[in-house]
DNA sequence: TCTGGGGTCCTAGGACCC
DNA sequence: TCTGGGGTCCTAGGACCC
């Protein structure tokens, strides 16, 4: 029999600032941006909670319902370097660690009884290290699946640890409505309740045929989810093999909608810039290039073009990227921008002869900018049109950072400020 | 309610090949 | 000659997660 602990933060990124700023303790607070901004909330307090604020909401509607909120931007390097921090506590625990994102992590304590004592010793054990590297708290799950461990720790929240036995699966779930399991969203929902299912102890009861017929590949993994097995979804595979990532991706929603080509032509560019720019951190070449286009109502397009080698070159990457956008884009204005890096392949690429002596001399110049932003900041360096990207973005969305002009006026004769 | 940004995985149709 | 079937690659879209 298996061991397995979910380990989930509680109200993470509330709880680091909070550390920071001690006098936001007990107060209904909202991270993810201003509250007059476009954007969801990335994490709200226990206190905002009380008002109906959720993750995902939009900012401003979270400003209705709770416009007492105080609103913070967040501080994405402090939630990482207090991830890092979990992590290091949790290898203490176990080899076989893995974040599952930057608040979570499953843990295979399978055979750590006589080390660490019972599955609820263990979890008391975990709480209180992380506690004390971090002053954190946390919800621990524990469970003989990770798909069980993970509902647990939910249940758990917050501060708390729930233990299922081995044998106690099924009556634990029963109960807990289909929503309760990871996979199942609003749309998997409704259709379950069009079934007349509405709690996991009904799935469980269904004929796996019937799911199958209705919900295909997705619904023979339902049936085995709602037995509390790990076998089929993302849960396949052994924790700890962390691989390379499988895409990489910008985007940005401007705060205000344009159909000004040089503000989008000069964001395509630096979201290149960007993306390569990881692409050589990870030592990966794409093959695919995509891109994301939104217009004001919402309608969404992708499209992506394979290139014939890959690439993890700013130059060649935004290339493919500038053709993919005018060959589909219908002048109108746009709401949000995407570029993505798929098809990710590990090592030198593969470059036609011709091109190599180029390709070799923009490696070199990379690796020098790499370094130079490394030490400086990403802003420091950019070519030529995602510098401007930089400027006009800022013009554009901060009207008040060119006196006198209006942001949607053509500012084309500007010159950009040199560093 | 007026909807971010970073990801993963799945489906489905068409091209193309044998 | 109006017509099979499987495999793989590519593209577009969508559900879902934190």
């Amino acid at each position: 029999m298996r061991s397995y602990f979910h380990l989930d933060m509680d109200a993470f990124f509330v709880s680091v600032e909070e550390l920071f700023d001690p006098s936001l303790k007990g107060k209904p607070v909202v991270v993810g941006g201003r509250a007059n901004e476009r954007g969801v909330v990335s994490a709200a307090s226990y206190a905002a909670r009380k008002f109906g604020v959720h993750s995902a909401m939009p900012l401003r509607t979270a400003h209705k319902l709770c416009p007492q909120a105080i609103f913070v931007e967040g501080h994405r390097e402090r939630y990482v370097e207090y991830s890092h921090k979990v992590y290091e506590v949790l290898q203490n625990f176990s080899p076989r660690v893995e974040m599952a994102s930057i608040d979570e992590a499953y843990l295979d304590l399978t055979g750590t009884e006589r080390l660490l004592g019972p599955p609820l010793a263990a979890a008391h054990s975990l709480h209180n290290a992380v506690h004390a590297a971090t002053h954190l708290n946390c919800s621990i799950g524990a469970a003989s699946s990770r798909l069980v461990a993970k509902i647990a720790s939910d249940q758990a929240k917050p501060h708390g640890i729930l233990w299922i036995p081995p044998g106690c699966e099924a009556r634990f779930l029963a109960p807990l409505d289909v929503r309760k399991i990871p996979g199942v969203g609003k749309v998997t929902e409704r259709n379950l309740h069009d079934c007349g299912i509405r709690k996991i102890g009904d799935l469980a009861q269904l004929d796996q045929s019937f799911l199958e017929d209705r919900f295909g590949k997705w619904g023979f993994a339902l049936a085995g989810k709602a037995r509390g097995e790990d076998a089929g979804g993302w849960f396949d595979g052994e924790i700890g093999d962390d691989d390379d990532p499988k895409s990489i991706s910008h985007e940005h929603t401007f705060s205000i909608d344009t159909a000004d080509a040089s503000v989008l032509d000069a964001m395509l560019v630096r979201l290149s810039e960007m993306v390569s720019r990881r692409l050589r951190d990870h030592h990966l070449h794409a093959r695919t290039v995509q891109i994301k286009l939104r217009y004001s109502d919402f309608s969404t397009f992708t499209r992506a073009r394979t290139l014939d080698h890959a690439t993890q070159i700013d130059t060649e990457f935004a290339a493919a990227v500038r053709d993919l956008f005018y060959k589909n884009w219908t002048k109108e204005p746009i709401r949000l921008l995407g570029v993505y890096a798929q098809s990710l392949e590990s090592g030198e690429g593969q470059t036609s002869l011709l091109d190599e002596d180029k390709t070799a001399r923009w490696r070199k110049t990379l690796a020098a900018v790499d370094k130079i932003r490394e030490k400086y900041g990403d802003t420091t360096v950019s070519l030529a049109a995602g510098l401007t990207a930089a400027f006009r973005a800022r013009v554009h969305e901060n009207p008040e950072n060119l006196p006198g002009k209006d942001p949607r006026s053509k500012d084309s004769e500007k010159e950009p400020p040199h560093d």
